[in-house]
DNA sequence: CAAGACATGTAATCCGTTACATGATTGA
DNA sequence: TCAATCATGTAACGGATTACATGTCTTG
């Protein structure tokens, strides 16, 4: 068992889904590609963690749509209370703000300003997917949103990151609003620019 | 050239460094273990976007200490100017989070405060490296700490994203507070539990 | 005296992405 | 008519982890 194993045994935890359903779900909780994940679901109904029916769809592909069993609930419930490994946080963002000394400071700001607007686009699509399962829990019953609860707090969780990270992008926007002190960081000028300028200053800011 | 090898190179802008050192330097960056650099590190080398010398120690082992070649930078600008690829955020937390209603309120609870203690421990060990980064910033001149302001502020993100998400435990564990309202959302009770819960609250909260 | 930091490498295996393959329907 | 959505799969390749290999010095 590996851990988009459990991944999808957690989505379908929620409700039964397609593969190519699955495949949008996952991207909150283990991004993963379709040509990866139905391999897995082949091997996990296999294995009697999940089983399947066959749907028939009009002007539409036919689908298999998963389930998670009795066994399968067993096996992640044993696999929630053991310690999660360490998150591996890869992005490329990073790697270029690290280096951002080498560009000049439109093309610092560039990355910043580009950076606010994507995470600024997910946060409102997410705001859309928040407000739909806050009025499913409302329809359906509060009981039923026991399963959906997850879901909630993990959109939430994402947005207030991701706001959270649009300050830190002003934040340091801010820190480039005085061009004698960017200029000087990104060694544009040489440091005789400075003089005197560090009074009731904390460090770059 | 993959991912990996602009990390290296951005690393190494800010400073030589042996592969060793590297290694630790990338856990902020883009992390990868020893085995999966050095190979890499002999591949830019070949490439001469590297050089390194290598240094005798008394009592440790020697070691390369690899610097990048204005070659390097070159190849690290033209890059960071490029439309940055989607970040992989993998989090098994996530997925235990997801299916937290099949555990029982007090493993969903365990799973929180361990996450709120890890956190904490992470920001506090980085808070010390932030006040390195402040303290050399102060020794050694403010020009020479163009270089080091990327890692001074990626440092500040990482510190602020950790505490927002510190806070959102503590807004779930929040929700946890009414245990009417957990043991129904975690369907140890029936909604009939609920009945007049909802004026004045919205959703879950 | 054991554990951990320092230091560098290779080999086997596992995980993840891209490309290949197919095809109907719907909306701009 | 072009792109997107729905839908499922396999094969090849590249990226990342674990295990194998070796050795010294320091600190609890």
């Amino acid at each position: 068992m590996n851990t988009l194993e459990y991944a999808i045994l957690s989505a379908l935890g929620r409700k039964p889904c397609s593969g190519y359903e699955l495949a949008a779900y996952l991207e909150l909780l283990w991004p993963a590609k379709h040509s990866q994940i139905y391999p897995h679901l082949t091997k996990l109904e296999q294995k009697g963690l999940l089983v399947y029916e066959h749907v028939e769809q009009l002007g539409k592909p036919d689908k298999k749509v998963y389930s998670i069993t009795d066994e399968g609930k067993e096996a992640l419930k044993a696999w929630i209370v053991e310690q999660p490994a360490e998150p591996a946080l890869r992005d490329e963002f990073l790697i270029k703000i690290n280096a951002m000394w080498l560009a000049d400071e439109d093309g610092a700001k560039k990355l910043l300003y580009d950076r606010i607007s994507a995470l600024g686009k997910k946060v409102e699509q997410r705001e859309k997917k928040i407000a739909k399962v806050e009025k499913e829990h409302k329809e359906t019953g509060p009981a039923a949103g026991s399963k959906h609860f997850g879901r909630y707090i993990l959109l939430n969780r994402r947005n207030m990151l991701d706001r959270e990270e649009i300050s830190w992008c002003q934040w340091v926007l801010g820190l480039f609003g005085d061009s004698k002190l960017v200029k000087l960081m990104l060694g544009v000028v040489g440091a005789e620019a400075l003089v005197g300028m560090f009074q009731g200053m904390e460090f770059f800011g």
